[in-house]
DNA sequence: ACTATAGTCCAATAAATACGAACTATTGAA
DNA sequence: TTCAATAGTTCGTATTTATTGGACTATAGT
C-alpha cells in the first residue's frame, strides 16, 4: 500500500484548481470540506448532488481533487480520512479558495426552489 | 451572419467561468483581456504562450470564453471586437474574477524565470 | 471582380471522463 | 485463522470532449 500521492504546495496550479473545482460534484465535494473544516470518508458523498454517484465515480472525483492539491487523504482504518488543504492554498493563492466558495454558495442560493436544472458546463451531468 | 450567442448574465455558472480558466491558454487570453479592460482581436494571441497557437485552435477557446461569459464578442469589420464582461460578473459573482487573476499572476510570478515547465493539469499543454 | 485578411466550420484523431464489474485492504466476528 | 462485511481502487469499455489541419465564409481595400 504505497501512501497516496499529495503534490507539494509549490506545484498546485491556479489552472489545476479551477478544473478539479469546474465540476460539479467535486465543487461540492470541496466546499463541504473546507466548509465544516474537517475530514468525512467518501461515502458520506454518494448523494452530494440529487442523483446517486456511482463508487467508482466519487474515487475518481476524490483523486481529482487530492491531485490538484485541494485535499489531502490518508487512511484512517478502512476508510479514508480527507482534509481541505485550505490553509496552505491560502498562503500560495490568498483569496481564491474562498471566492470560489462564496461564488458558490450564491449560484446555489440563486437556483434553490427554482425547479431549474441549470445548464452547468454545457449541459453535461 | 447570425449574431454570436452570449449567456445571459444570469445563466453563468461558477462551473462554467472555473472550466473556461482552467486552460493555461484561456487565462492567459482572459488575463490580458480584463487587466486591461479594452478590446482585442483574436490574432493578438498567436503568441499568447512560448507556443505558436493554430488558428482555428483559438477560435475555439474564444468560443469557449464566450459561452462561458466570461466575454462579449462582435465584429467590427473583418476583425473580432473583444470585451470582457468583467463588470456583470463581478455583480454576480462578487471577487471572483479578481481572485482568479490574482493567483495567476501570483503563479506567473513565482515561476518566471525558473526556466520550469510547470505541470498545469497533469502536464497537459 | 480580385486579393488579402480574420475568423469559423468540419472531420479525423487524441485525450479525458463515467461507471459496472472485479479486485484489494482492513476490521470484526466465529 | 478463516470468513464475511465494509470502504475504496483499478480495469475495461463506452461516451464525451478537446485539438488542429484544411476548406470555407465574411469583410475591406484595391
Amino acid at each position: 500500500m504505497r501512501p497516496l500521492f499529495h503534490p507539494p504546495i509549490q506545484d498546485v496550479t491556479v489552472e489545476g484548481i479551477l478544473h478539479a473545482l469546474s465540476d460539479p460534484v467535486r465543487v461540492a465535494i470541496f466546499s463541504d470540506l473546507a466548509n465544516s473544516g474537517c475530514a468525512y470518508n467518501c461515502s458520506t458523498f454518494l448523494n452530494v448532488t440529487e442523483k446517486k454517484i456511482p463508487k467508482s465515480t466519487l474515487s475518481h472525483h476524490f483523486k481529482a481533487l487530492r491531485e490538484a492539491g485541494l485535499i489531502r487523504a490518508e487512511r484512517r482504518g478502512v476508510e479514508m480520512h480527507n482534509t481541505s488543504r485550505c490553509p496552505e492554498i491560502e498562503s500560495r493563492f490568498p483569496g481564491l479558495i474562498a471566492a470560489i466558495i462564496n461564488a458558490h454558495k450564491a449560484q446555489m442560493a440563486s437556483t434553490q426552489g427554482t425547479g431549474k436544472k441549470r445548464a452547468a458546463r454545457k449541459g453535461k451531468q
